[in-house]
DNA sequence: ATTTTGGGCACT
DNA sequence: GTGCCCAAAATT
C-alpha cells in the first residue's frame, strides 16, 4: 500500500495521508491534485516522518488524483519552508503557500491570447473607449488585465476588439527569458573592489555556503562588485536572486544590470501581473530563469540550481515582513543560502548592528570598502539647529538650508530634500472647533494628499475628500494643515526658488516602474532641480550633478516607540547623504535638527560611523536588546475592544515564569485600533539562552480563543506598533 | 478554509 | 413533518 503524507496549503489543516493510486510515480516535492470533501485542492508531497499528525485508518485514504505538470518543489525549499514555519511560528502550510505563489504556474504550458492597440483611428468614440485607448498605451495583455489598466469594463474591451482596435496577439504563456550574458561588458574594478570581488567569486565556484557582509561607503561601486559574483554564478551554470527592498527603485538597478549583462533579469514582486507571474515561477522552477530580481516574496521561489543570493540594502527595515507569516527576508535568505549550500551577499553602506555583530563573531565574512568609487569624496556634512536658526511661521527650512538652495540653483546644480513623511500634512483640524480627522477604523490622524485632494489613513487605504465645512461644528473655511509633508516641502521650494523644476518622489508618484524610469531619466538628464522625496530617495540613485542633500526633520525617526530608532535615523540620513557628491563636484549635506548633540546626530556630522555603532552596541547590551537578547510581540486583536482585551489579559495570566524571560504587558498596542481590529500587546525579551520560540509554542498552545480574536506571534519585531 | 451534519426552534 | 438557522464536526 503506497501512502504518501501531504501538506495543503491551508493553516486550518493538518498534513493530509492520500493514497498513490496505480501507476502514479511522486517523489518528496511533487505537486499534487487531491480530493477533499468534494472538493479538489492542490497539495505537496512531503518527506516521510517530517510532517507530525496520527496516522489514519488505511481504507479511509483517497487516492490522488494528478501529479501537477511542474518539478517537485527542491528539497532546500522544503527545508527552508519547515525552519521557517518553525522559527517564525507559523504553520507550515502558510510558509509553503508563499512558495506555490502562482496558481496558474500550475497548469501545463500553453498559449494565451492578449490583446494590444492597433493603432488605427476609428472615427468616432465613446468616452469608455477614448479612456481604454489613453490608459493601455503601449501595453498588451489579457482582456481582464487591460480592463484592469483602462478602468473600463471587459465588455468595452470586447466591443473594441470586434470592431479592429484591439487585436490578439498569441502568446507563449511561458516563453523562456533572454539568459544573461557573464562576459557582455565586464567593469574595471579598484584594487579594492577586485579584491573583495575575487574573494566571493570564489566561494561562488566552491558551491559553499558563506556568507559575506559587504560593507562599502554610499558610491563605492558595491553594485559592481557583487555583478562579478553572479557572473561566476552564471557562468557556472547556476541560478541568482537578487533582493531589493523597494520594488519602486529596480528600475535603477534594471538598466545598471542590462548594461552590465546585456539582458534584463527576470523580476519578481507582488505587482506582477497574473501571466507574467505564472511565466516567472515556471522559468524559476524549470532553471530557463537565471537571475531574478525581486522583493522579499522571491526567497520562496522554486530555484532548481541557486548558486549565489545577493541582498542588496540588507540593513532596510522594509525586508521585514510584518503580516501573514512575519519573516525579516535578510535572515531567511541567509539560511536559504545555507541549506542550497550556496554563497550569500549582504550589500549595505550602514549595515545591520545585527549583521555587524555576527561579523564580529566569525559567522559573516566582512569585505570593506572604505573609498567611492573613482575618487569621488564624500560629502560635508553640518548640522542647522533649529532652535536657533528658525524657519519663518509656517516654513519648514532654515535660512542656511534655503541659501544653500539658491546656491545650488544658480550654479545650476542639483539639491534633494528629504522627508519621510508622505503627503501634504500629516494632521488636520478645525480652527474653529478644534476636530482633528481621524480613522474610523485606524488610531490615526487621516493625512492630508493636495495633489490627489484626499484626507487618508496611511494604515488601512480609508480615503475621504476635504469636505467644504467642518464635520463637527458645520464652520466653513476653517481647515487648518497642521506639520509638514513632502508636498508641502514642495511647495515651499517653488515659492522660494521661483523657477526651480522640483520632482517629488514619492510611493504616491512613483506607481510604477515607467514613472521611476523617467524620473530618473529626467534627474540624469539635468532637468529637475530640486528633488523633494520620502525614503524612496534615499537609496540607490546616483544622480552625478546632485551636490546637496537637507534632511529636513533629522528628529522623526527618533520619535515612537521603535527599539531601532537610533539606528534606523543613522541609516536612512546616512543614505541620503550618500546621495550627495558623487561625481566630479563635492556634495554637502545638511541636517536640520533640535536635538544636535544627540548620539546619531553627533556620529553622522563628524563622520565617526564605528562611534556610533559602538555606543549603539553598548546600549542594546544595556537593554538586553538584539543582537544580545531576544524580542517577541504577541499580538492579540480582534473586532471587540472586550474581547482583545479579555483575550490579552487571557494570554497575560498564564506567562512563563522563567528566569531568562521578561513578559511585559498587556497593554494596548500603540497603534490600538488598526483596521478595525482592536490591538493588545505583549512584549518578550528574553536572554539568548531561551528557547523563546517553544517557550511560546507551549504557552499559548494551552489557550484557547473566541472565534473572532487573532493571536499573532512576531518573532525578532521591527515595528513596534 | 470549506463543506456537511445535526440540533433546536418556529411554523404549517 | 418541514424549513431554516447556526454551531459543531469532518475533511486524509
Amino acid at each position: 500500500m503506497n501512502r504518501v503524507r501531504c501538506l495543503v496549503f491551508n493553516a486550518a489543516l493538518g498534513a493530509l495521508d492520500y493514497r498513490v493510486p496505480e501507476g502514479m510515480e511522486v517523489t518528496p516535492g511533487s505537486v499534487v491534485l487531491a480530493p477533499l470533501g468534494p472538493r479538489q485542492i492542490v497539495a505537496v508531497v512531503w518527506d516521510d516522518g517530517r510532517l507530525p499528525g496520527a496516522e489514519v485508518a488505511a481504507a479511509k485514504l483517497r487516492p490522488l488524483l494528478a501529479v501537477l505538470p511542474v518539478p517537485p518543489l527542491p528539497a532546500p525549499l522544503r527545508r527552508l519552508a519547515e525552519w521557517c514555519a518553525d522559527y517564525y511560528l507559523a504553520p507550515l502550510g502558510s510558509v509553503a503557500r508563499m512558495a506555490m505563489s502562482s496558481s496558474a504556474a500550475l497548469r501545463g504550458g500553453g498559449t494565451v491570447t492578449e490583446y494590444r492597440l492597433t493603432g488605427q483611428e476609428p472615427p468616432r468614440l465613446t468616452p469608455q473607449r477614448l479612456q481604454a485607448m489613453d490608459l493601455i498605451g503601449g501595453e498588451q495583455g489579457s482582456i481582464r488585465e487591460l480592463a484592469e489598466i483602462a478602468g473600463v469594463s471587459e465588455g468595452v474591451l470586447r466591443g473594441m476588439a470586434n470592431a479592429g482596435l484591439l487585436e490578439p496577439v498569441l502568446v507563449d504563456s511561458d516563453r523562456p527569458y533572454p539568459a544573461p550574458d557573464p562576459r557582455f561588458a565586464e567593469p574595471q574594478l579598484s584594487a579594492l573592489q577586485a579584491e573583495a570581488a575575487a574573494t566571493m567569486v570564489g566561494a561562488v565556484k566552491a558551491r559553499a555556503f558563506r556568507t559575506f557582509l559587504l560593507d562599502g561607503v554610499t558610491g563605492s561601486g558595491k553594485t559592481e562588485v557583487y555583478c562579478e559574483a553572479i557572473a561566476a554564478a552564471i557562468e557556472a551554470g547556476g541560478q541568482v536572486l537578487v533582493l531589493l527592498p523597494e520594488i519602486a527603485l529596480t528600475a535603477a538597478f534594471l538598466a545598471r544590470f542590462e548594461a552590465r549583462f546585456g539582458a534584463e533579469p527576470v523580476l519578481w514582486h507582488s505587482g506582477l501581473k497574473a501571466s507574467e507571474r505564472r511565466r516567472a515561477w515556471r522559468q524559476v522552477a524549470f532553471g530557463g530563469a537565471r537571475v531574478v530580481v525581486g522583493a522579499r516574496s522571491a526567497l520562496f521561489l522554486p530555484f532548481p540550481a541557486l548558486a549565489l543570493i545577493v541582498v542588496d540594502e540588507a540593513h532596510e527595515v522594509s525586508f521585514k515582513q510584518d503580516d501573514g507569516v512575519r519573516y525579516n527576508a535578510r535572515d531567511v535568505a541567509v539560511m536559504r543560502a545555507r541549506f542550497e549550500g550556496a554563497p550569500i551577499i549582504l550589500a549595505s553602506a550602514t549595515p545591520a548592528l545585527e549583521s555587524l555583530q555576527m561579523a564580529e563573531m566569525g559567522r559573516y565574512e566582512r569585505l570593506v570598502l572604505p573609498d567611492r568609487f573613482g575618487g569621488a569624496r564624500l560629502p560635508e556634512i553640518r548640522v542647522i539647529d533649529l532652535r536657533e536658526e528658525q524657519p519663518p511661521r509656517g516654513r519648514w527650512l532654515a535660512p542656511p538650508l534655503v541659501e544653500a538652495l539658491k546656491d545650488r540653483l544658480a550654479k545650476g546644480e542639483q539639491s534633494l530634500l528629504f522627508l519621510n513623511r508622505r503627503g501634504y500634512a500629516p494632521l488636520t483640524l478645525c480652527r474653529h472647533c478644534g476636530f482633528r480627522f481621524k480613522c474610523p477604523n485606524c488610531s490615526a490622524w487621516l493625512v492630508e494628499h493636495r495633489l490627489s485632494r484626499r484626507l487618508a489613513c496611511h494604515h488601512c487605504g480609508h480615503e475621504v475628500p476635504p469636505p467644504p465645512t467642518c464635520p463637527e461644528c458645520g464652520e466653513p473655511d476653517c481647515l487648518v494643515a497642521c506639520g509638514p509633508g513632502v508636498e508641502r516641502i514642495a511647495d515651499e521650494v517653488a515659492e522660494i526658488l521661483p523657477g526651480a523644476r522640483v520632482a517629488l518622489v514619492t510611493s504616491d508618484t512613483l506607481t510604477s516602474a515607467a514613472k521611476a524610469a523617467e524620473f530618473v531619466a529626467q534627474a540624469e538628464s539635468g532637468a529637475i532641480d530640486v528633488i523633494v522625496g520620502t525614503q524612496l530617495v534615499t537609496k540607490g540613485f546616483h544622480f552625478p550633478e546632485l551636490t546637496l542633500v537637507g534632511v529636513v526633520d533629522a528628529d522623526m525617526g527618533l520619535e515612537g516607540g521603535d527599539l531601532r530608532a537610533a539606528e534606523r535615523t543613522y541609516q536612512q540620513i546616512a543614505q541620503v547623504a550618500g546621495r550627495a557628491g558623487r561625481g566630479a563636484k563635492p556634495g554637502e549635506v545638511l541636517i536640520q535638527t533640535r536635538h544636535p548633540a544627540a548620539a546619531v546626530i553627533a556620529a553622522l556630522a563628524s563622520g565617526t560611523r564605528d562611534a556610533f555603532y559602538a555606543a549603539e552596541t553598548e546600549a542594546r547590551r544595556e537593554a538586553g536588546a538584539p543582537p544580545f537578547g531576544r524580542w517577541a510581540a504577541i499580538i492579540v486583536s480582534s473586532e471587540d475592544e472586550a474581547e482583545a482585551r479579555d483575550a490579552a489579559r487571557a494570554i497575560g495570566g498564564t506567562r512563563p515564569e522563567l528566569p531568562d524571560v521578561m513578559v511585559l504587558g498587556p497593554a494596548p498596542a500603540p497603534l490600538s485600533l488598526l483596521r478595525g481590529r482592536f490591538r493588545y500587546r505583549l512584549l518578550i525579551n528574553a536572554r539568548r539562552s531561551a528557547e523563546v520560540q517553544a517557550i511560546i509554542r507551549d504557552w499559548l498552545g494551552e489557550l484557547t480563543f473566541p472565534p473572532g480574536v487573532r493571536v499573532a506571534v512576531d518573532i525578532d519585531p521591527y515595528s513596534f506598533v
